[in-house]
DNA sequence: TGCCAGGCCGGGT
DNA sequence: ACCCGGCATGGC
């Protein structure tokens, strides 16, 4: 029963492991610092995330309930270096509203949540859309949601694995239809994946030679 | 110097 | 159901 899309996914996670080695994914120490890394995130280069996520260090806001209480233009100031700094603040702050009317303000109480359900709930939220929401719950709940981006989209397109007209919801059910949902391995595959998008598989110029290279690519078409 | 970065929302068709 | 402008900083 086993596809030939499932063998190649299986292969490619083979050969970018054994390229890149373990990432050690999510770049954080706690789930609360994922959280926000999460929403910093959206759209945003990592290397910003990572000054406006010490600020919030610094300022001892990498904590629900201070983040709750911290005035907005406060926040805002510290999130700054992650650009679209309004919108993030915004997000952080219903996110956290959310989570003490939802959940008394307890992460342990919203992951004992089954997985599906809460993934519902977390799209939901404004400001939470379906990457996010599911960075969260592989990479701060441990839950085995695979993690969809840009860099994954562009990947398997080139390689022919999926077409231009594919969505989210489509490329996330191609790798949990055709791999086991196993949390370690489905973290280990979303952070190489960013690691050979952010190498090699560029937008232009074209990717150059990388770990996927003998699986079948397209060289030609847009993206 | 413009394009890009680990998206998402809201309004308009 | 799509399509698109807006959001904004910092690196290359």
């Amino acid at each position: 029963m086993t596809s030939r899309t499932a063998k190649t996914l299986r292969e490619m996670y083979d050969a970018l492991l054994a390229a890149y080695g373990p990432q050690g994914w999510w770049p954080a120490q706690t789930a609360t610092e994922v959280i926000i890394g999460a929403i910093l995130t959206q759209n945003t280069a990592w290397r910003n995330v990572e000054r406006a996520i010490e600020n919030l260090r610094q300022a001892g806001a990498l904590d629900w309930a201070v983040l709750r209480d911290l005035p907005f233009e406060d926040l805002a100031e510290l999130v700054r270096p992650a650009g679209t700094f309004n919108v993030k603040t915004r997000r952080l702050k219903v996110f956290v509203n959310w989570l003490w009317e939802r959940f008394d303000g307890s992460l342990e109480r919203m992951f004992a949540m089954p997985l599906y359900a809460l993934r519902e709930e977390l799209l939901e939220v404004s400001g939470i859309g379906r990457e996010t929401a599911d960075a969260i719950l592989l990479y701060a709940g441990g839950l085995p949601t695979f993690v969809v981006d840009a860099y994954t989209a562009r990947i398997l397109r080139r390689h022919g694995l999926i077409d231009t007209e594919a969505g989210y919801e489509d490329i996330k059910e191609l790798f949990e239809s055709n791999l086991p949902a196993d949390t370690p391995m489905f973290n280990e595959y979303h952070a190489l994946l960013v690691h050979v998008g952010k190498t090699h598989c560029r937008p232009r110029p074209r990717c150059s030679a990388c770990p996927l290279e003998r699986f079948p690519h397209d060289v030609e078409t847009a993206d």
